[in-house]
DNA sequence: CTATGTTGGTTGTAGCGACAACACATGCCG
DNA sequence: CGGCATGTGTTGTCGCTACAACCAACATAG
């Protein structure tokens, strides 16, 4: 227990206050894009979008809530929300009549369709095509490396990317 | 408006990713740390933290919501909280009777004193000295590059650093 | 010096998420 | 089969933030 602060140097404390400001904005700006868009909040499109990749559009609450990184019950009170929007239906599972199977509607399915492309837009416009393709590598290597120590578990880390990982190149980035 | 969605390639997918997961998890880590530690969220102890580096240690409400990139409305509940527990002092302002001076009182300062070291060895436990001096450099070089789209007018950045730029060296980052 | 518009802050109201308490199913052990 | 611990979701309660309404102080025009 050293109360020794070790400060940090100009460069480190100018990287971590810019980090942090986008850490604290990045999230409001999306979820402002997606409610002004979609009429869903960041969340809400999550777990649809999460759904929508899964097998049989189905998962069950827990894995669900784990992979969006949720408590159960904040998942629960946001089901109910999509449910009474005909985005999803639960019902009971048969081989584990305690665990409840969420599964994305055809409707839900549609809006996810729908929802997508302008939210990817959105995401080129404020990151992606912002970075040279040098800087999006040296991002994923920083955020991979932040994240060993922010979720160590890896539970939201990569489940299956939307696109087959045949046509990743060779560039051993990781 | 072409719908045409222009689809992320696989390294800036994954990129994303990561970086998505970095902004949901390191807002709640570091409120988890202040919470724990000091008794704070991260933005009661931003407020204080803004109030200890202001001269006379006081700023304007309007002022300080702005840096803490905070609604008004906002920044008043938890002023009250704050000043509730001690930690600053409200005055109407002589020179302008609409204006209200918040104040950082000394057991507040001694509360920001107490507080940083460890939040700053947090700051350096998940991100900085996770990071290779490069990296650090590539970090901030990209976070400039996003704020740009995420505060264009740049509110949150770098009003005053803590240390001094004397030490700065020549390295023209932006 | 009033009348009007604008700026600066505070106080209600509604919605969302965290935490705790609860209900229900399962597994295990005797 | 009965009983308790564990796993799985749902339902209350509280605290915080956004939005809107409101109040007070300045600024300017006539």
């Amino acid at each position: 227990m050293t109360d020794d602060p070790r400060w940090l140097s100009t460069h480190e404390l100018q990287a971590w206050m810019r980090l942090e400001a986008v850490a604290e904005l990045l999230p409001a700006a999306l979820d402002q894009q997606l409610q002004r868009d979609a009429d869903l909040s960041h969340y809400e499109y999550l777990v649809l979008a999460k759904l929508s990749e899964a097998p049989e559009r189905t998962l069950r609450m827990s894995g669900l809530a784990a992979s969006t990184n949720a408590t159960l019950p904040r998942l629960s009170h946001v089901a109910s929300r999509l449910e009474a929007r005909g985005y999803l239906t639960r019902v009971r599972s048969e081989d584990d009549r305690r665990a409840t199977l969420a599964t994305l509607t055809e409707e839900g399915w549609r809006k996810v369709v729908a929802t997508a492309p302008t939210h990817v837009a959105e995401v080129r416009r404020l990151v992606v095509d912002r970075l040279t393709p040098e800087q999006v590598e040296h991002l994923d290597a920083i955020a991979l490396a932040v994240l060993g120590a922010l979720d160590p578990e890896n539970r939201l880390e990569a489940q299956n990317p939307v696109v087959s990982p045949d046509d990743a190149c060779g560039n051993a980035a990781g």
